[in-house]
RNA sequence: GGGCGCGUAGCUCAGCUGGUAGAGCAUGCGGCUUACAUCCGCAGGGUCGCGGGUUCGAGUCCUGCCGCGCCCA
């Protein structure tokens, strides 16, 4: 950060210089740790943790930004504010990275190393890595408390996520079984039913009979995989199925395998889809799995965790899954059982992950049990105890809960929470946070850990709790859970959001958090996904050094609605509108900077003496106080940072600097200092306004303005010496003066000045020409006396005569009508006449059309009847406005007429 | 098949409980006016996807279609 004098500040705003120093100069102070007052209310959010392989793309700046941002505003609203970082161990995604790694060295198969070797591998993929992400974060500016990140493999977070498994364990939630799960044959593990998508394909629908062992005919069914006919064991038709009413219970000879193999009949079975008979292959089909469950039937394992034909297939034994559906294929046709083949549109399950089709296997797995953990989490959304923003996520949520299946939590790689279960000799099961030397059952000391790990997720579900340090009662769990918000992605809403709160309220008692906004999916310019493995994401850092920090955050903020399902970010035109921005708070900031420097500020104390556009600036500022609070409040971040935006360059900026200029060249000394507490306090209230969206400028800028504030300031900032030391500790601002004839009377002033620049562009007056122009209103020309020196300098004239009623001019003027103020410009000091006429025409044109248009609605007599009466009388007022208007415009054009 | 979101100016998007359509970028004209040319002033540009309906009045509410996208089965 510079600490030179403050009137030398650069032309242009250079990010770069200023952001690391600022960040550091945060954290140095530890302002980025809760404060101990016991007095301030706790405000708490534990990030969702991204994964520690991968890096940030420019989607992530907005969900990161948005907890920033919250934070930055709880903090300086007095609050207790804990935002707590930290990185997940995300064990596929590692395996994938480390493994790719290790192919690259001639290592086929992480087998090939073993466990230990490769957890090295992994660590230190880790350590190269979790860097990185933090990096991210700081360019980002997020301020997050360092001092408490976590990662989910931590020794201690370890021991949470092995005492949540034991107890979940002896709560009898937790249970091996052998069901069909998912196997990626690529990632060489199970995993869940919500880490595998379906993807429509067409694939040939091979129909094959089956003939009956008594030779009485046959049945045919259909099958895309015929590979997996190997494992068949029945063949199953629907009870009311007239067609096959007398078949049921016969027995069929297998053509692959020559066994025998009867015919069933159950209810699952669709009638009208193919044949209406189906084979049942119970290892390696989910629907199969559940028939032959309820038939007791057995369950061959068919195909191997590699995705070649297991030992019991005879001759198609180590054939790859479509070398068996070839050959199974030539058999079938060989032998006149394949009856016939067509195109069928159906969906393949693909690993998430890696892309691979999954095969459905019977494997045993550990699984949770759910069902009875959902409930009261659905009771919890139900009651409002947690809420979805926008709402609409929280039927998404429901509907999903509500028909909740059992989870597989295992899985057969290294990385990760290792099952805490052991094995002795006899198979004895203990679960044991701390490692079982000995079997507690039969006291052997051969004992075996489980070999799988646990699903990443399983860990993550305890996110909000763990990272405070449970299961230990420690003084941050007591002061910061229930946590105080949640946003995420929708993709995790099943994956993670309704886990955590399943597991909330099992562990703590309380819901995890009162409210999950789920943020839009960031897209690309092309409508893709953003995703840094996909190759669609963008690197946040670049746009940080392209544009800086804040107009990062600017960029994602203001690309669309934070309320919306997705956001496209195309190109980088939002992060230069940000930048754009910066350097005209930074120049906003350098002219009054300056102004506040010079030599006139010695005029000595004196008192305050708002004018007209000192209190429009000041009622301005307080309306945009109250709406971004309220967007704060109501997490509509976007609409927020707009209004701060129009305020800043729209109205601070384009109208009351301008005034300003006026009155600090004015001679009264106290019109002077008052232009200069106005200005400094403005400044200093809109900054703190600004800075959680854009804490490095405001900061670098608010550091220069603390140093000097002129007198008065400090009262109408609600300020008191010592200022606080950072803009990041600095209060929110309170509410303000407001008042609306203030406002009404600028808005008038304002409409005149552009009345003449319109007039003056119309007629191609150059800008440096001054003129002279005659102001009347026939209502109070106090506004316009008192703010004759703006009106003058802001609209380019050398002077300036105001007058009660419009008389005659006595020589040929142009004319302009702003509201109830007629505007006059001798016609002499403009081009020429004729332009004047087609300038007038066009506004008589604009000027019946709006009374015309009036006229329609108050000629309704239902119209005048049943709209509300405001609504109403400011049509007659319109009307009434457009006639004097047409009126005045007219007689002035028959004046001009003549001499054309 | 079910659910959800989107379709507004050339482009990207705002438009809360219904009351004469806005911004940024782009375009045209004029300007280095001692904070800013990363700027200033002025201007042009929209049958708010299409059809019905409710209402005095609909971009905004209801309904049906069309197109794009996401989620679930």
């Amino acid at each position: 950060m510079t600490t030179q004098s403050p009137a030398s500040l650069p032309k242009t705003y250079d990010p770069h210089a200023v952001e690391a120093s600022i960040y550091e100069m945060w954290e140095r102070n530890g302002y980025f740790q809760p404060s101990e007052d016991p007095e301030a209310a706790p405000f708490s959010i534990t990030i969702p943790p991204p994964n520690v392989t991968g890096e940030l793309h420019y989607g992530h700046a907005l969900t990161y930004s948005i907890e920033d941002v919250l934070g930055r505003y709880k903090r300086m609203a007095g609050f207790s504010t804990l935002i707590l970082p930290g990185t997940d161990h995300a064990s596929i995604a590692v395996h994938a990275k480390v493994e790719a790694l290790l192919a690259s060295e001639g290592v086929r198969r992480r087998f090939e190393i073993g466990p230990e070797r490769f957890l090295e591998r992994a660590w230190a993929w880790k350590e190269r890595y979790a860097g990185f992400i933090s990096h991210q974060f700081r360019a980002l500016g997020e301020g997050y408390d360092w001092s408490r990140e976590r990662f989910t493999m931590d020794p201690a977070y370890v021991r949470s996520v092995l005492t949540m498994f034991v107890q979940l364990y002896d709560e009898g939630y937790i249970y091996r079984g052998s069901r069909v799960i998912n196997w990626c044959p690529d990632c060489q593990t199970g995993v869940s039913d919500i880490e595998v998508r379906q993807e429509q394909r067409t694939d040939p629908l091979y129909v094959v009979r089956l003939p009956f062992v008594d030779g009485s005919g046959g049945i045919e069914v259909a099958t895309v995989r015929p590979e997996t006919m190997f494992g068949d064991v029945a063949v199953a038709v629907h009870p009311e199925d007239e067609r096959y009413r007398r078949v049921v219970g016969q027995m069929v000879r297998h053509p692959l395998t020559n066994e025998e193999i009867p015919v069933i009949s159950d209810s699952f079975v669709d009638p009208t889809f193919g044949t209406g008979a189906v084979k049942i292959t119970p290892a390696h089909d989910y629907a199969d799995f559940e028939v032959g469950e309820r038939h007791g039937l057995p369950m061959p394992v068919v195909i191997t965790p590699g995705a070649t034909m297991s030992a019991s297939t005879g001759e198609y034994a180590g054939l790859s899954a479509t070398e068996a559906r070839e050959q199974a294929v030539a058999e079938l046709t060989q032998g006149g059982y394949l009856v016939r083949q067509e195109p069928l549109e159906h969906s393949v399950p693909l690993c998430d992950r890696s892309g691979t089709v999954i095969e459905p296997m019977l494997s045993e797995q550990w699984f949770m049990r759910m069902d009875e953990l959902a409930r009261p989490a659905i009771k919890a959304v139900r009651d409002g105890r947690v809420r979805f923003v926008p709402d609409r996520w929280a039927r998404v949520y429901l509907d999903w809960m509500e028909n909740i299946r059992p989870w597989n939590i295992s899985r057969q790689l290294w990385w990760g929470h290792r099952i805490p279960i052991y094995y002795c000799r006899d198979d004895h099961v203990t679960a044991s946070v701390e490692p079982v030397k000995s079997c507690p059952k039969c006291g052997s000391t051969e004992i075996v850990q489980d070999p799988d790990v646990l699903d990443t997720w399983f860990s993550s579900a305890i996110w909000p709790f763990a990272t405070l340090g449970w299961p230990d009662e420690t003084a941050d769990l007591r002061r910061f859970y229930p946590t105080s918000f949640m946003n995420t992605s929708s993709q995790i809403l099943y994956l993670w959001i309704a886990r955590m709160i399943m597991m909330g309220i099992h562990f703590m008692g309380e819901v995890p958090f009162p409210v999950v906004l789920i943020n839009p999916t960031i897209l690309n310019e092309k409508g893709q996904r953003m995703s840094k493995s996909l190759g669609t994401g963008i690197d946040p850092l670049e746009i940080v050094g392209q544009y800086g920090a804040d107009a990062a955050r600017f960029g994602v903020f203001t690309a669309g609605s934070i309320i919306q399902q997705e956001i496209r970010i195309s190109g980088y035109e939002r992060a230069d509108e940000g930048r754009k921005f910066a350097n005209k708070v930074w120049n906003v900031s350098r002219f009054l900077l300056q102004s506040l420097s010079s030599a006139a500020s010695e005029a000595g104390e004196q008192p305050l003496s708002l004018s007209l556009p000192d209190r429009w600036i000041l009622s301005r500022l307080s309306i945009v106080r109250d709406q971004v609070t309220a967007d704060m409040e109501s997490f509509d971040l976007t609409s927020g940072l707009r209004k701060l935006y129009d305020f800043f360059w729209s109205e601070f900026a384009d109208w009351y600097v301008e005034f300003s200029k006026t009155e600090l060249r004015s001679d009264q000394p106290a019109e002077v200092s008052t232009a200069r507490a106005v200005l400094w306090s403005v400044l200093d209230r809109a900054l703190r306004l600004l800075h959680p969206y854009m804490p490095f400028i405001t900061e670098e800028i608010w550091q220069r303005l603390r140093l000097d504030p002129p007198s008065h300031a400090l009262e109408l900032s609600e300020l008191s010496q010592p200022l606080p030391p950072s803009i990041m500790v600095a209060p929110w601002p309170g509410e303000g003066p407001r008042d609306e004839t203030v406002e009404d009377s600028m808005g008038r002033v304002m409409e005149v000045v552009r009345a003449i620049r319109n007039l003056r562009a119309e007629h191609g007056v150059k800008p440096q020409a001054r003129l002279t122009a005659e102001l009347s209103t026939s209502s109070s020309e106090s506004r316009l006396t008192q703010t004759a020196g703006v009106i003058r300098d802001l609209a380019g004239l050398s002077n300036l005569t105001i007058s009660k009623i419009p008389g005659e001019s006595s020589e040929d003027v142009a004319e302009a009508i702003a509201g109830d103020v007629t505007v006059r410009i001798p016609l002499s000091q403009l081009t020429d006449v004729g332009e004047e006429i087609a300038r007038m025409s066009r506004e008589i044109d604009a000027a019946e059309g709006a009374a015309a248009r009036a006229e329609q609605l108050l000629g309704n007599p239902s119209f005048v009847e049943r709209a509300p009466a405001h609504v109403v009388d400011a049509e007659r007022q319109r009307l009434e406005r457009s006639r004097t208007t047409i009126e005045q415009l007219r007689r002035h054009m028959e004046r001009l007429r003549p001499e054309t």
